[in-house]
DNA sequence: CGCAGGTTTTAGAGCGCTCTAAGCAGCGAA
DNA sequence: TTCGCTGCTTAGAGCGCTCTAAAACCTGCG
């Protein structure tokens, strides 16, 4: 900075001035700056920067695992709008372990980040707390109880209450939920799906398959159905993987999708919409809960304020697995 | 700091070096010095340290799309040693457009990052050349000459070789491509597939179906076939959404895989061992990729040297899309 | 010509750390 | 007693920037 203030005969802080855009300094000077920090090959130090305005405008996002495409394409919203209003990401994994999750937020936290955005994070709610205590914090896809921090999260009953009204209107009673165990997102909709059965005098007709949100889960509950007394007439499965494994199932074993039996997932992954597939499914607004996330997180940076809970609407996206059940069945 | 030294009743210099973890500090002033720390909730400012000691221990990583899961898979294995080593990883993402990219790079630069690792980048040789005269770099994907960097690329040509080898073994001779057009790794695929062809004398017997690396490339080239005199026996699609289009057309068309035509993809996406689509495909060991881009860009940045090139052999996953041809075809 | 009122420029004190060089015990040898 | 060690510990000068307060430079107007 020193050199290009010499050689465009002005001083230091001048310099600054036109490096952050700053009003206020004469288009000649500026221009001679500009040019010299290009001819020299003068690149603003963050750090410095940094340390000295407080301020880092970089945000940081804590995932769980950045192989899962869903939590990718979460970070890819909030990537997308922080590159618009000029914020920088810092990314940290936690590799599915708690641990190395924690380490992640502690690092990111030395950085100084202005905010950091928390996404299905599985560290405890103590450590949440304490981050949250720190710096602002957003949290996607779970809700902790006495945390200072803003939460962006599925409206899981919605989900579940379209998957019920589309299959019901279709005609479909005897309806199986394969469910998801106890990870995100798992015991919400068999709650929702028990109630809302029972909310439609179908609580005697409704079934549930204990699974997990796997692919062999789906496998292993189709091969129960088939072996069972009474195949349902239609099957909600905890997420999109369930679903695949139930369609390669009942494929091999001659089972129509939708002519004997229907299914309906929940996500909406890219495997969902491949033709070969074609699954009826949830979606959830993945990209958008990015960017509102990081929206959120912003708006707390600069106002001190209450908690907001952000309740996402999933909607249902009906392919080629679901259908009116057979005359017979 | 200056708190945390008070409070222990030592120097700030003696905070620092317990906070670094550096010996000859005697162990009742580092257990005292640590108590005090965690208890006024110390934390290093990471910026200002960076700033001192000229040395960030964070590398940047620049993606071309974070949503593809192919490259979050490679971003995910540098992620594992990164944090194995104790680096922090800065991500930047170009949201699949040159001018992005640039610019997630620079941000990355003013940060002063120790090194960066290009991911399968779009922007201009010439851009990549002045960030390498910068800061260490390693390109994955791609490769540019007369570029001071290391490169870690895939052996395309293997990877053509094997499925050749594969689909020929089965007795397969009218083999069609579909190529993925300009993009990363379509001309190369589509080069080895016809020289290799030809190598086995059978180049008479090859059709190239131009494409892109899409579903609705598979699906369309999979109509062009079924409209054509005379089906292959074989496709070797130029990654595996365009082998998920040929399999949904075929699928609807009532044409069997394999037991009509046979179907290799490339890739291995999540989508490829689902037990309904069970696609043969080239593998890619991609977070491989993205650690052993890693440990070349560490070794480079304390070790001034020549560029190194990593080829990286791909390898056949065979499932089932692909047998021997009908006797009849 | 002087001066208010504005704009543009500058000096200089930090931001929170690292790192070098110097300081200070304590101890055995000269 | 003095000196030279070894083994900690400490003071203090930066790292490259921002930001406040003040100085310098402009108008235009009385």
């Amino acid at each position: 900075m020193e050199d290009v203030a010499r050689e465009a005969g002005v001083s230091r802080a001048l310099v600054s001035l036109v490096m952050r855009e700053q009003p206020n300094v004469s288009e000649d000077k500026r221009a001679r700056v500009l040019e010299v920090a290009g001819r020299i090959g003068y690149r603003p130090n963050a750090m410095a920067r940094s340390l000295a305005s407080r301020r880092t405008r970089t945000v940081g996002v804590v995932l769980d695992d950045l192989r899962n495409p869903f939590f990718a394409e979460i970070a890819g919203g909030v990537e997308e709008l922080a590159s618009k209003v000029g914020y920088q990401l810092l990314l940290g994994a936690g590799g599915r372990q708690a641990r190395r999750e924690r380490s992640a937020l502690a690092t990111l936290l030395e950085y100084r980040v202005d905010g950091v955005i928390l996404v299905s994070p599985r560290m405890r709610a103590g450590d949440i707390r304490s981050a949250a205590a720190e710096v602002p914090v957003v949290m996607v896809g779970r809700q902790v109880r006495g945390v200072d921090a803003d939460f962006v999260v599925i409206d899981e009953r919605h989900g579940v209450e379209l998957v019920l009204d589309h299959l019901l209107a279709l005609g479909h009673q005897r309806i199986a939920h394969v469910d998801g165990g106890s990870g995100a997102g798992g015991p919400p909709r068999r709650t929702w799906f028990l109630r809302g059965m029972r909310e439609r005098r179908l609580g005697a007709k409704a079934l549930v398959i204990p699974g997990d949100f796997t692919e062999e889960a789906g496998a292993a509950a189709a091969r129960r159905m088939l072996d069972g007394p009474q195949m349902p007439t239609a099957v909600f499965a905890a997420n999109d993987l369930v679903a695949a494994g139930l369609l390669g199932v009942f494929d091999q074993a001659g089972v129509e999708v939708p002519g004997h039996v229907s299914i309906v997932g929940y996500d909406n992954i890219s495997i969902a919409h491949l033709a070969h597939v074609s699954l009826t499914t949830v979606d959830q607004p993945r990209s958008a809960m990015g960017q509102m996330a990081l929206e959120l997180l912003l708006d707390r940076i600069d106002n001190r304020r209450d908690s907001i809970v952000r309740l996402v609407e999933p909607s249902l996206v009906i392919r080629s697995t679901t259908a009116a059940p057979r005359a017979g069945a």
